[in-house]
DNA sequence: GCAAACCTCACCCATTTGAGGGTTTCCGCA
DNA sequence: TGCGGAAACCCTCAAATGGGTGAGGTTTGC
């Protein structure tokens, strides 16, 4: 229970290689933290995270075969006390509010100094919620107006694809006037003139990757 | 001029320091690699090429304040014999094809496994002009047939922002007819099946950016 | 000097999209 | 238990989009 005889155990899940072996050697310098584990899919990093139960685990979002989103939820579900830190690339990441109420303590840029990582797997540790200021100004700047509903942004996904509403009403199984309502709701939302414009938005604020 | 008795010394860019860490990590465990340099910034490495000349130069493609294919080209306008590898994220990158076109020697995926990575860092600093043709044919795959116009790019980069056809028109001063045109030729050529599918794919190949 | 792109414009026509209204049902939460 | 949001469905109609095809004028390279 005493925090100063303990090592932190961390668990990295990220799909490029380099960048987790980058992490490795980070907390490899640190004297009170210990890398206990590593994932490169979203589905390896619950089912390391069950059978290591690390005390913070660092997640990135986008990944192949299961997203990092859909990872915090899962191990949230299996451990309500899971300590997680998200990673990611760019701020003013919609997926970063998602992630944050999804059950995420902390919300970091990749291109930070190590240092100010460092930082914040300790405090998270420590209990702490902790979130990059400048990203929590970048989030607050986009989510009272755009925040769109999973549907919708499950719609949004699809129009990005280049599938028209025909096709989108038959992959959701809706009828054809629902995927329209949706759409409308979407432009409303996102401030956008057509369906063109709202991918470009929906991509700048992170709502959909490519 | 022999070199198993020389160190390959290596210059790194990339504005993520969790990367550049990963690489100086990879390097470290090869007993003839040698990381001479880091710059984050394209700017950076220009001025750190000409001090230190390195052997190879692994650089990142996007970055702040000058980007790889600009960095590319200042530093090969200045030692026609550098070395360089292109490090990208995504495949399919019409980026990587005006690297190579600029001078670079590799293109490589950062998700790549660290063996491969290595592999072509040797394999460049023996000069080999083979690993650029393989390179070349894998990128012509992607581009010979989508090979936009200076005016599809510019075309396809308004309807990104939302624009409709008309204000397209008004924009470039031509006739609307001529804009649908240029909109034709642009799905054609992506293999686009409307205009948000177009500006998805312009996206995810490099022609466009947000 | 000619072929090959490129940019430009034109016309026809089917389909898709988006702006207006609506209604109903369900679910969570106060 | 009633309110609000989300999701589904319905209708009309003007505007925008995209496919097909052809055809001038320019620049560029062989």
């Amino acid at each position: 229970m005493n925090r100063a005889t303990r090592l932190i155990r961390i668990l990295s899940v990220d799909d490029h290689p380099l960048l987790r072996s980058g992490i490795g050697t980070l907390i490899a310098t640190q004297p009170d933290m210990q890398l206990v584990g590593e994932a490169s899919t979203g589905r390896e990093a619950v089912l390391l995270h069950r059978e290591l139960n690390p005390d913070v685990t660092l997640m990135d979002l986008q990944m192949p075969d299961m997203n990092g989103l859909d990872a915090i939820i899962a191990i949230r579900s299996e451990d309500p006390t899971a300590r997680i830190i998200v990673l990611t690339t760019y701020s003013g990441d919609a997926l970063a509010q998602r992630a944050l109420k999804a059950g995420a303590q902390a919300y970091v840029l990749k291109s930070l100094v190590r240092t100010e990582i460092l930082n914040t797997i300790r405090v998270v540790h420590e209990g702490e919620r902790s979130v990059q200021a400048d990203v929590a100004a970048e989030i607050a700047k986009h989510t009272a107006d755009a925040a769109l509903t999973a549907r919708e942004v499950e719609v949004l996904r699809l129009i990005a694809s280049g599938h028209a509403n025909k096709e989108i009403s038959t992959q959701l199984s809706i009828n054809g006037e629902t995927t329209k309502t949706h759409i409308k709701n979407i432009l409303a939302k996102l401030g956008a003139k057509d369906r063109t414009h709202a991918v470009s938005l929906g991509l700048k604020r992170g709502i959909i990757s490519l």
